[in-house]
DNA sequence: GTATGCTTGAAACAAGCGTTTGAGCACAGG
DNA sequence: CCTGTGCTCAAACGCTTGTTTCAAGCATAC
């Protein structure tokens, strides 16, 4: 079966892009553990970076769609005001965490890759990766200067990247430190509410006079 | 000279590996952009991952010695109380910061790598690497555990992580995004501070009741 | 029944990989 | 002068890489 072929294609190169990184996945690796041919990736995907492309949109793209429509529903029940500011981080950052196999068992799956895109990859494929969050960005960039109206474009760009950044790093390394330190949590449904509060604080931190740069007016003595 | 052959070596191979990553950059790319021959890397070091060993302990070594006389020093301050939170952060964040090259012209350089590590390569080469951090981990988790004595070891330990997650996303995407963006900060002086002032506020959050699993009281839902 | 179009199979392709080899160089001490 | 040591070099090693080729399989349509 043809479609057949192609999800187990897609279903094992996620999971070994998300273990080994994507240049150190060969697709004699995938093709094996699939049990289909070497050149069905050629004939399926036409190439290694296609089918990258495409394991990563199956995912991103359910993901992103979800935040969208979880920042629909708190826009919407703000009305005319700021929305909350939680409510704002929650939504962005809940549905990879929902995100079936995310953090399996053997590891965070395929979410992995995503804080790995940049460096593995040449900067055409990265453009066309970027794309796929260019409205996600735009819509929680306005939503979080609304909530926090302290803050200018600069402020929140910045801290929108320390988000996203706790995220990645959390699914990469989350479950290895994990299995080392023995107390710590484990449910990740736990883990997200703890990112959620540090997230949604450090959004919220003062702003220093005269470090903002947008203005230009001061800078550090 | 011998020591000069090495050191070019060790030069280019920090930029190669922190812009394409390990696995990506050849031998041959970087052997031929210092001048060198393919044959000195294995003469030298003794191998690819060697070479990648000794790239990574010749930064983080003085990284990991000057965040902990920060701590001496923050910790001095405060003699036996508490150490001041955000004095306790920049500790940890400056040291990379202010680290030769990281964030020059032409991108993040080897910290981008750092938080590559962990996908880039092997089991037991991670394990000789975390183990890099176990004082710098420990020495800060007690110190922020008696900066914020509401929170548990669980607590820290994730925090820490978002801390950290925040710092490498930040170097290696900070300056891509940077030059997206026509308004945003470019100073890392003022990145830096940004950055000390979301991870202090952050690690400050408070702590819902019942979402602690360390003492298995309660469970969300 | 034969033809058509889609999908698989084994095999081969050139190119690149990390590593090894052994000759050759420069310079030290005896 | 010879010898030993530290280093560099071009060349080759065996192996793996992504990709291509072309025959074979197999369903559906005429």
């Amino acid at each position: 079966m043809a479609i057949d072929t192609r999800n187990r294609i897609l279903d094992v190169a996620e999971r070994m892009f998300g273990e080994r990184g994507f240049p150190a996945t060969s697709l004699r690796d995938i093709t094996t553990e699939a049990g289909v041919n070497v050149a069905s990736v050629n004939y399926h995907f036409g190439s290694k970076e296609a089918l990258l492309a495409e394991v990563l949109e199956r995912r991103l793209k359910p993901i992103n769609e979800r935040r969208l429509e979880l920042l629909d529903a708190v826009e919407a029940r703000a009305g005319d005001g700021p929305p909350e500011l939680e409510a704002v981080v929650r939504a962005f950052l809940s549905p990879p965490f929902h995100s079936q196999r995310v953090w399996g068992e053997k590891g965070p799956g395929f979410l992995r890759l995503v804080g790995r895109i940049h460096s593995e990859t040449n900067e055409e494929f990265r453009a066309t990766f970027v794309k796929q969050f260019d409205t996600v960005f735009q819509r929680f960039t306005a939503a979080l200067r609304r909530a926090l109206p302290s803050l200018d474009d600069a402020d929140v760009s910045w801290r929108m990247l320390f988000m996203v950044g706790s995220m990645a790093f959390t699914m990469s390394w989350g479950p290895t430190l994990v299995s080392r330190e023995s107390g710590a949590a484990r449910d990740p449904e736990d883990v997200l509410e703890s990112l959620v509060l540090y997230a949604a604080a450090g959004m919220a931190a003062p702003v220093p006079a005269g470090v903002s740069v947008m203005a230009g007016t001061g800078h550090r003595g």
